[in-house]
Order: structure tokens, then sequence, then C-alpha cells
DNA sequence: CTCCAGGCTTTAG
DNA sequence: CTAAAGCATGGA
């Protein structure tokens, strides 16, 4: 089954390399994308965007469609500030994802300190280990394991996957997750989720915000990383130097909505748009 | 060789 | 509470 929508604000390349999700790969025209168990076939000319998979529900929800991005681009210029409305503009494709939590928050321990290129071939390696194979598009994916196949292998298999010193944050937040699920965490609200969060091994301030906003969908959040550290010196004059305050002097500025504004800058800045 | 990557945990003050 | 050392790995 396919679909498509329009292209102005929903573009493959925008959406996928902007840094929130690692579980893609070049296929064709465009991109294969998998989520937990899923996959589908993303496509673009311009016009229209096209999705192909045999989950178009899922992938609807997935890909935030429900949602008026023409409506968030002009609330990002319309705080008149250079940088951020010219990221907008030039980021207008992008779309926050509405990922899978428990993949979300195994995939964002592994981004500490790490980088992108690295981060995706730790996953691959993780999902063909212990994922299980199914076929698509003429080719071949792996699922993303669940928490009990997570938890159930020891540190040691995860440094040798590459996974470097967080090799025990997944093996041990593996178990944790395998033990108590994670339905309690869905019910709570941006804060409390935050907090939760917190609580895992391996999950601190800047990984918490990236799980609430890109797998919990609470757009409120502001990750704070090393590319937004350096558009707060850089663009925004900022002379706070501890990530907590930085990161409250952005939630402050830009409210219910500022994960969005998040992407359009760290993406608009690492990109060089 | 050093520096950096979507930082966190642990320890010291 | 805040500050700083230590942490695996690979590419620039």
């Amino acid at each position: 089954m396919k679909f498509d929508f329009d292209a102005e604000y929903f573009n493959p390349k925008d959406v996928l390399e902007c840094g929130q999700v690692f579980r893609f790969a070049p296929h064709k025209y465009g991109y294969v994308v998998c989520s937990a168990d899923k996959a589908c076939y993303v496509h673009s000319d311009g016009i229209k965007t096209v999705v192909e998979s045999d989950y178009p529900d899922y992938f609807y929800n997935y890909f935030d469609l429900g949602r008026d991005y023409a409506a968030i681009v002009e609330l990002a210029k319309s705080y008149d500030i250079p940088v951020l409305t010219h990221c907008a503009e030039a980021a207008k494709g992008l779309r926050l994802l509405r990922q899978d939590p428990e993949e979300t928050i195994f995939s964002f321990i592994i981004s500490q300190n790490n980088n992108i290129p690295r981060i995706k071939g730790i996953i691959e390696r993780i999902c063909a280990s212990l994922g299980e194979k199914r076929s698509f598009c003429e080719g071949e994916y792996y699922t993303f394991p669940t928490a009990e196949k997570i938890g159930g292998m020891p540190p040691e298999f995860y440094k040798s996957l590459g996974a470097g010193y967080r090799d025990a944050y997944l093996s041990e937040t593996g178990r944790r997750i395998a033990g108590e699920g994670i339905e309690h965490l869905k019910a709570l609200d941006e804060r409390q989720l935050r907090k939760a969060l917190l609580g895992y091994k391996g999950i601190g301030p800047k990984v918490a915000d990236c799980i609430c906003l890109f797998g919990f969908s609470k757009a409120a959040n502001f990750p704070v990383d090393t590319w937004i550290e350096k558009i707060y010196r850089e663009d925004f004059g900022g002379q706070l130097k501890d990530r907590n305050r930085i990161n409250e002097y952005f939630c402050n500025l830009f409210g219910e909505y500022a994960g969005f504004i998040q992407q359009y800058l760290f993406y608009g800045k690492r990109a060089n748009l």
C-alpha cells in the first residue's frame, strides 16, 4: 500500500538526516526507514512525498502527518530571530517523528558523546544480532530487538559490537525495562516523564530530552548538546556554561513548541543550511 | 599526535 | 548543591 503527501512540509532528507533517527538507508529514489519491527519506503519528487508500506496507518502517525507544519514554521519565524528564521525556512520539510518509545530509549543511550555515523553502525549491529530478519522492497531488514533480548545480553556483548563504555547501560536498562515495561511512562506528563527517565542508567538530561521529544512526542523539550551550545554562544550571544541553565533559557524563550525550534536550529547549523 | 562526537556516572569539595 | 575526572571508539 502507498499514500502521498504535499512535499513542501515533508522532505524525506530533512526528516531523516536531521539527527532524530538512526535506522534508515538510501534506497532507489529515496530511503528505506525502519521503526520497531516495521519498515517503509519513502521518496519524493519535490511536489509529492510518497510512503509505501504494509503498515500505512503506523507510518502516517510515525511521520506526524496529522500536524500542520506550515503553522509550526510560521511560529518559528514569528520570533524574528535571524538565525531561526533562516533555519526554519531552509529546513521547512522537517517533521518531528513519533518514534517507538523503547527503540528511542536504547538508541539515545548509545548516542551520548558519540557521532551519528558510529551511532547508526552500533544500532545496526545490535539489530542484526538480536532482531528478527524480515524482507521488504526486494531486500532485508532486521527488527529492533525487544527489551528482553537486549537485557538478556551481558555488557561484553555490546562492547564487542563497538558500543564502548555504554555497554553496561544497555544491558542494565534492558533488564529493567524487560521487568517493568514502559506503560507507566506513557501516562506521565512532560516534566514527570523527564524526571522518571533520569532514573535509568545511561540517561542524563540531554538524552532524556531527546527521548521525551522523539519517543513520547513531548514537544516542549529542548535537548542541549555540543551543537546547541555552539548556537547559543555564536547566535544568541549566550554566556551561560551549564547545560541545564542553557536548557532553561531556551525552554522559557520558546515554550510549548520548543522542540520543533530546537530541531530547526540543530539541523540548520549542523548541515550548514 | 590531539580533538571531537546529539554526555553520563562517579567522586570530591 | 557545583566542578571535574574518567570513560570506549573511530574519524578528522
